[in-house]
RNA sequence: GCUCGGGUGGCGGAACUGGUAUACGCGCAACACUUAAAAUGUUGUCUAUUUCAUAGAUGCGGGUUCGAUUCCCGCCCCGAGCACCA
């Protein structure tokens, strides 16, 4: 209450005033009545559910969280490491809503960075569910795959740890006991843990554990690892290390097979070519790749055609020979394949149109011996940079060679791009995209869609917050505490402190928890666990609209009245906790009739910080805080306000700078000063009243679009004409004023007053600015010579294009360019320029 | 790594739809008023040069155009969000 005042004065104090009838209180019973009723609604259709899953357990505050109230895995209140732990808790559905969600996000005015926030929290990702048979098990594994075109590229899959299914298949693993240990590190991992050790893979595989492909019937290895997470599509993945970087990392490490289905296409696709493949080698010397000269300016990689009979190793080796000379090396790895597509009219081309799957090795050369006696087919080599070798095979019909190279550059050797099946039975040729659904229904799988957006952990064990109103009774079961005993109030407790057993300080209030079933009036306790301090912000703009109905949260016909709101202001914090959970709240509103709109907020603005002077944000910290109170006290309440106005724009960060205020209480000082000039009978020069006008029109479209900064820069200059005058009429200094009022109202009430005016300038209407008076009868056109501003003319306005030129060719300035040059082009926009290209 | 913003004087920042880049304010310098200071006013203040002028500057490099801070392509840097998301 307290703070509630203080902060009401400040606010009175620099002049802001709100309709204090509406004021609302959300620790108020009167209020909360209305957010229990709402968690009311959504236990009732189903969307509010009790679970027991290990949750985010902050120790510190002794309290579970959802996923938005950590930043980088630690508490967003205090910092502390969260850990994972089973709490019994009660989560909401937002799951169900992740569609609209994200889908309502189009239509809405809002920063983009805000939308683009929240889609990438939703996470949506298309993609199959497949299965997996377990051999001597009714137990089947299923996974999510963006990619079932890779089916046919499975060479194991992975669980993760803190899987179910581990348990179930207890019986058949026969390394049990370690399996058991990894679970156990991977638990007490923190999430930060586990993410930072991301690049080295760990894992243990599931002996005697035998996995069918759904297809192939082939009998493939299962694992458990830490990099497949358990709260992620089914907690499980099949893993294609030929396609996919983490599977691939994983693949090398435990020795896996990598086997490659999708390869990339270059050239366009050939109707009748004449297959010829070949085998082509990176042969590596520390940053530098040996190329082949094959003539015309064209490179390759050393490499060939296969001769009857020869594995792609021995094929290889006898070409890296014969056209290199080198004898000693070793073939180290696959670099994946490619298609290329050559046509007949291409430049190095025997004159049929071939196509050859080109596959890549690394080699490493293990010394620069050649043979003696070099062979017939031995070609000019050279040593490159590897980026530059990119870039001259780039150049040359040996582009698609290039992607080798650059695999090793980047040290990326899974292909996770578009391309046409191979290795997969009869869908080889086509092209991946196609696949994906032909191979998910072969399969027997389906099409699906999975987010990333976690069910709302609605519960806190803290004293703080509104009670669930919730009964467990022994017989019934939950039952909902009936709507005419709401509000359910917290009780008077001496210690507010959590228990830390997973159980809110209520619990402890046997007086409050025992109750009555009011559904067979037998034995029953009432839920302990509070609600978020996301739940009373998650609706509260909807009683502001009918914040003294007692009947109903809102009243149809006020809601139809007012609602959505129209522009919203809040700080880029919210993006992915607040605004997310009132679309969530707002939307099952609507679904239930209690609102008429689909969204809650039309526009949402970001307000940027006022920073302390070091350019940090303002606290005790830093010793940075600027106290409004001083600042009203030494220049005064309007100063502070047009300061704040111009000192940049709304939604951007800037520095609190003391010095430069000494700007803003200048121009008002200067504004007083104009009253000395004031006459009543004046015309005013035509440059003023144009100004005028400008101005206010100005001003009014800049309060319109958040841009106080240039509305208070137009009134400064409109200032400085004024002060330039000898006397001014007081009709155009009080329009002045009108406009000047919301910015530093103090003193313009004062002027207002002074110059004889009985009611508040508040209540005068903003005014109007004459449309005949916005433009002067006489225009400045800019003179360009070849597109150089050269002078520049005054010419009546709208003035046709012949008299602008004649005016033009007679300025000197002008005609020293033009003087001697034929002109070629005349460029010619009214009102604005004139360019002669000579 | 992916996605979204942004980069303009010594500083905060302005510039409509491609049409005089640096408005307005701060700071700085000189001058006026003053015994002096403060306050106020006037003038100047992107860079270089040969300073009445010319040339070059809006993160860097290209392109389109009579003309680019604005549009297109490639890069660098800063900020934000997500991040082993299968």
């Amino acid at each position: 209450k307290i703070n509630v005042k203080r902060y009401k004065e400040q606010i009175s104090m620099i002049g802001l005033n709100y309709d204090w009838d509406r004021e609302i209180n959300t620790t108020d019973p009167k209020y909360y009545k209305w957010t229990q009723w709402i968690f009311l609604q959504l236990f009732k259709k189903g969307l509010a559910f009790e679970s027991s899953e290990p949750i985010n357990w902050c120790p510190s505050c002794k309290t579970g969280l959802a996923n938005e109230d950590l930043e980088d895995g630690k508490c967003e209140r205090c910092g502390t490491a969260v850990e994972k732990k089973p709490i019994r808790q009660w989560v909401l559905k937002i799951r169900d809503y992740a569609d609209r969600l994200l889908e309502d996000l189009k239509d809405l005015n809002w920063p983009e960075h805000v939308k683009e926030s929240q889609k990438n929290w939703i996470g949506k990702s298309e993609g199959a569910k497949l299965w997996f048979n377990v051999a001597n098990s009714d137990e089947k594994i299923y996974v999510f795959t963006t990619r079932p075109d890779t089916l046919y590229g499975v060479t194991y899959v992975v669980l993760a740890p803190e899987n179910k299914l581990v348990q179930s298949l207890k019986p058949q693993i026969k390394n049990w006991k370690e399996v058991e240990e990894y679970i156990k590190k991977t638990k007490i991992k923190s999430e930060i843990e586990r993410t930072a050790e991301s690049k080295e893979k760990t894992g243990v595989r599931l002996e005697g554990v035998i996995v069918k492909h759904p297809i192939t019937k082939e009998i493939i290895p299962a694992y458990i690892s830490d990099y497949v997470l358990g709260h992620y599509g089914t907690g499980a993945v099949m893993a294609v290390p030929a396609h996919d970087d983490r599977d691939y990392a994983f693949a090398k490490k435990y020795n896996l097979p990598i086997k490659e289905v999708v390869i990339e296409t270059f050239g366009e696709i050939l109707s009748e070519p004449t297959r010829r493949d070949v085998v082509k080698a990176v042969i590596i010397k520390g940053s530098k790749v040996l190329l082949v000269n094959e003539g015309d300016e064209q490179y390759s990689l050393p490499g060939g055609s296969y001769e009857l009979g020869e594995n792609d190793n021995e094929a290889l080796s006898r070409e890296i020979i014969e056209e290199t000379g080198y004898e000693n090396f070793k073939i180290n790895d696959y670099l994946g394949s490619i298609e290329r597509f050559y046509r007949k009219d291409m430049k190095n081309n025997t004159g049929e149109n071939r196509v050859r799957r080109v596959a890549g090795y690394k080699v490493e050369l293990l010394n620069e011996e050649k043979a003696k006696i070099p062979y017939k087919y031995i070609l000019e080599s050279k040593w490159f940079e590897m980026n530059e070798a990119v870039k001259i095979l780039e150049k040359t019909d040996y582009n698609a060679e290039a992607l080798f190279i650059q695999k090793i550059l980047d040290k990326i050797y899974s292909y996770t791009g578009k391309g046409i099946m191979i290795n997969s039975n009869h869908f080889d040729g086509i092209d991946n995209e196609k696949a994906k659904k032909e191979i998910t229904d072969y399969a027997g799988g389906e099409m699906t869609t999975t987010y990333k957006l976690q069910n709302w952990v609605f519960s806190r064990q803290r004293y703080w917050g509104e009670p669930i109103p919730l009964i467990h009774c022994e017989k019934c079961g939950v039952v909902p505490v009936p709507e005419k005993d709401l509000p359910l109030k917290l009780p008077k407790i001496k210690s507010y402190e959590p228990t830390g057993t997973g159980e809110s300080p209520l619990s402890a209030i046997s007086k409050w928890v025992n109750t009555k079933c009011p559904v067979c009036k037998g034995k029953a306790k009432r839920e302990t666990n509070t609600m978020p301090q996301w739940a009373g912000s998650s609706w509260y703009y909807l009683r502001y609209m009918d914040s003294k109905n007692n009947k109903a949260l809102v009243s149809p016909k006020v809601e139809k009245y007012w609602a959505p709101v129209d522009m919203y202001v809040g700080g880029t914090e919210h993006a992915t906790r607040h605004l997310i959970y009132a679309r969530f709240w707002h939307k099952f509103l609507f679904d239930i009739g209690v609102v008429s709109t689909k969204e809650p907020f039309k526009q949402l603005k970001n307000q940027g910080m006022v920073l302390g002077s070091d350019g940090r944000k303002m606290g005790k910290r830093w010793g940075n805080v600027v106290n409004p109170d001083e600042v009203v006290k030494n220049v005064g309440a309007d100063t502070l306000r047009v300061y704040e106005s111009f000192m940049g724009p709304f939604e951007q960060e800037i520095s609190w700078s003391t010095d430069s205020m000494v700007g803003s209480r200048r121009f008002l000082d200067k504004v007083w000063r104009l009253q000395d000039k004031v006459v009543n009978k004046h015309v005013d020069s035509e440059n003023v009243i144009l100004l005028l006008n400008q101005t206010i029109k100005k001003v009014g479209e800049d309060i319109e679009s958040f841009n106080a900064n240039t509305a208070v820069s137009s009134m400064m200059i409109f200032t400085n004409l004024l002060e330039s005058q000898e006397k001014i009429s007081k009709n155009t200094y009080l329009n002045f004023i009108k406009i000047l009022s919301p910015f530093a109202p103090h003193i313009c009430e004062e002027i207002w007053e002074t110059l004889g005016n009985k009611k508040l300038i508040v209540l005068e209407k903003w005014p109007k600015y004459d449309e005949t008076k916005l433009v002067s009868s006489k225009v400045k056109i800019v003179v360009q010579v070849n597109g150089k501003v050269r002078s520049t003319i005054e010419v009546p306005l709208d003035s046709q294009q012949n008299d602008v030129e004649s005016a033009a060719l007679k300025n000197e300035a002008v005609a020293k360019w033009v003087e001697g040059k034929k002109i070629i082009k005349k460029i010619f926009i009214k009102n604005r320029i004139i360019n002669f290209v000579v």
